[in-house]
RNA sequence: GUCCCCGUGGCUCAAUUGGAUAGAGCGUCGGCCUCCGGAGCCGAAGGUUACAGGUUCGAAUCCUGUCGGGGAUACCA
């Protein structure tokens, strides 16, 4: 049961008599922050009260006196202005978890009406490795598709991955130039891997030289004006004169800034001119970001070689990602990429035009948007399309095959603007009943706040950094049970499945416990660090509760099914058994603005919970058996909730540690 | 220049969207294993929620301004 909605319904009941429309009021029951206050709370007394012109305590009296409240909560408390505190009757608590404890949903109804989620996550490029950049998107979106299935929604996930791109172009020029037969037999994708690097470093170092005056030019012009705002004798006046020293300062970090750029454009030169290979195979291609593109078009356009190159390699670079997908446990439904929609470019742009919402402005197809300074392109001046319109004709798709409600994409926060842009469009193109959500997220940054590269300025790979966390978790595994007091009880396979669940944990809660819209530091350390706020803590606790199970040799079917009372008469019973009540609420509450954060929040607490519990309240040395058959379904339904709710986000457990 | 996001103890983050005395973790200091797993528990120190105004019964949250950080800015994705 989802104890707050039940409480809002009294409520509605009970408001229903002194107002038209509670709903609003409602919101405000909610749970107690402080348990001085009770469990829940009501705080619409006080604008109420100012709505009718009484004193809020009055109003409070009154709403209390038509709450239906009696077997449920103890007499409510009018507290403060008017305060209305709510504590739960210990004996209702007790009747609800027993049927939490016969339900094998533990406790949490499905939704009344099932809404349909297409969920489009993950997207990696393919050709290109994945790196830590797509991890957040990947376990971010991932997680949801879990809890709005558990919630009971209909949910499709889609992986549209960017197949059809100019990394393709880099590819098929790399192979048809640079390739290495025998790599390519041996490993396709890290020969297509080294191709793609090779091209595009040849193709930025073209880039590079040809902007470089640019940069020059710029870094001189940022100079001068800096030195020429110094000059200038600064004003008197207090105002005047600090606008014109942060005038200064600005101009005096623009100009750094341009150096900085400068020096990197230059050391990009030289890594590539102090190496003798790569600076002949300069010199031997100098046009190659035009035939790459090229390269690109030819695809587009059906050429027969680029197209058999393409299915040639696709293959191979999607088992690649797979294989990450298996170690993550994650999976699509549907993985239609950028290709699956280019049939549809051409009758997207022209329906856009037919129907005057686009135009052409120097050649290029252009939807203007309201409140934008620069519109959406869904056709360059030179015929190519773009991803807005890929992202057009993916959504036209979607509202034909699947019939959606809403349509989430877990996609980096730096693309906001396209969304924005690109739901406009989509209002403007007549789907109006949908609701389109870009679930945002922030950047990954290493310890000095810079995004997370590698020394050499590439981006980290996914796949190593899963080994890193997966030993790291081995070392404490090997750690913790040899220092068991009866002796190390795992062996070598036990610890090395154990350290694949507890590492691959450790990645995926440090992301998902934190608020997705804010960027997040990768911290080693501190995600496999085992204590505090992680997966581990969690894992911990479960493995704790089977334990007990295993150590009082507790046969748990019996146990759940035989008719035993539950007694909360212990504080940390109670605090408890509350806890476990408040799952269906975490989940709720979860869903609303699609925050993972929330449901790791939730069960860091229930953990904690249970552990004070644990430290508190012996259970298979109880003093009444009826206590302890009590105390055993508390861990039994702890247990199953913590797993329950970790599987939510993606992350199993172990019996043990 | 314009637009968007952000600023919370030494560090990393919460705060149920306007509720009561702003909570955790890490780190620091002090307790707790002859006792079901100490990866734990209990306690202490540490805050003018960047700053200044405003809105109201009530503000970290909403509005205005200032300072600081990040991002986006027509033919990449």
């Amino acid at each position: 049961m989802n104890l707050l909605k039940e409480l809002r319904e009294r409520f509605r009941s009970a408001l229903g008599t002194l107002v038209d429309n509670p709903e609003e009021l409602l919101e405000m029951v909610r749970p107690s922050q402080d348990p001085r206050f009770g469990d829940y709370q009501a705080n619409c007394a006080m604008p109420l009260g100012k709505r009718l012109g009484k004193p809020p305590r009055e109003i409070a009296a009154q709403i209390v006196a038509r709450l239906e409240w009696d077997e449920m909560c103890e007499p409510p408390e009018i507290a403060g202005p008017g305060f209305i505190n709510l504590r739960l009757r210990t004996d209702w608590m007790a009747t609800r978890l027993r049927e939490s404890i016969q339900d094998s949903r533990v406790g949490v109804e499905p939704v009344e009406t099932a809404r349909t989620y297409v969920v489009d996550y993950s997207s990696p490029n393919v050709a290109k490795p994945m790196h830590v950049g797509h991890i957040r998107s990947t376990v971010i979106g991932d997680a949801l598709c879990r809890i709005l299935r558990f919630a009971g929604h209909r949910v499709i996930s889609d992986n549209h991955l960017g197949d059809w791109g100019t990394q393709f172009g880099m590819i098929i020029y790399g192979y048809k130039h640079f390739r290495d037969e025998a790599a390519f037999a041996a490993a396709p994708v890290g020969e297509l891997c080294r191709l793609y690097q090779l091209v595009s470093q040849l193709v930025d170092y073209h880039e590079t030289r040809r902007r470089l005056p640019d940069w020059e030019r710029r870094v001189a012009e940022r100079e001068e004006a800096a030195a020429y705002q110094e000059a200038e004798a600064l004003p008197a006046g207090g105002a005047e004169r600090k606008r014109a020293a942060k005038r200064l300062r600005g101009l005096q970090a623009q100009a750094a800034e341009a150096r900085a750029e400068l020096a990197q454009a230059q050391e990009k030169l030289a890594a590539v001119e102090r190496s003798p290979r790569l600076k002949s195979l300069v010199a031997e291609h100098p046009d190659i970001a035009q035939n790459v593109l090229q390269e690109t078009a030819r695809l587009h356009a059906d050429d027969p070689e680029n197209l058999a190159l393409w299915h040639k390699f696709l293959p191979k670079c999607c088992e690649d990602i797979q294989r990450l997908y298996d170690r993550l446990h994650v999976a699509f439904d549907y993985t239609h990429g950028e290709s699956f929609y280019q049939k549809h470019l051409s009758s997207v742009v022209r329906d856009f035009l037919d129907r005057g919402l686009a135009c052409i402005s120097d050649g290029a197809v252009c939807v203007f948007l309201d409140g934008f300074d620069t519109p959406m392109i869904i056709r360059k001046s030179d015929g190519a399309y773009l991803y807005a319109t890929t992202d057009l004709a993916t959504i036209a798709y979607r509202m034909r095959a699947f019939q959606p409600d809403a349509i989430l994409y877990v996609v980096d926060h730096r693309q906001s603007e396209h969304f924005e842009k690109l739901f406009a469009a989509v209002r403007m193109w007549g789907y109006t009943d949908v609701e389109l959500q870009h679930i945002r997220f922030g950047t990954v940054l290493d310890a000095k706040g810079k995004p997370f590269k590698t020394r050499a300025g590439d981006t980290v790979g996914l796949e190593g950094l899963l080994d890193e966390a997966v030993r790291k978790a081995h070392d404490v595994v090997r750690a913790n049970d040899d220092a068991k007091p009866g002796g190390a009880e795992l062996d070598g396979t036990q610890r090395r499945h154990i350290a694949e669940v507890v590492g691959h944990a450790a990645i995926k809660y440090a992301d998902l416990s934190q608020n997705r819209t804010s960027d997040y530091i990768f911290n080693f350390d501190k995600m496999v660090a085992l204590e505090g706020n992680t997966a581990t803590y969690m894992q911990y606790s479960y493995a704790r509760t089977q334990s007990i199970f295993a150590k009082g040799n507790i046969d748990v079917c019996r146990l759940r099914a035989a008719d035993a009372a539950l007694r909360l008469e212990h504080p940390a019973e109670r605090a408890l058994g509350l806890e476990l009540l408040q799952f269906a609420e975490a989940i709720e509450e979860t869903l609303v603005d699609y925050r993972p954060n929330l449901l790791t929040g939730y069960l860091f607490e229930l953990a904690r919970r249970f552990s004070e519990f644990y430290q508190q309240c012996k259970v298979l040395q109880a003093e009444t058996e009826s206590v302890r058959t009590s105390r055993l379904l508390l861990c039994d339904l702890t247990g199953r909730v913590i797993r329950c709710g970790l599987d939510l986000l993606g992350i199993q457990v172990v019996d043990k540690m």
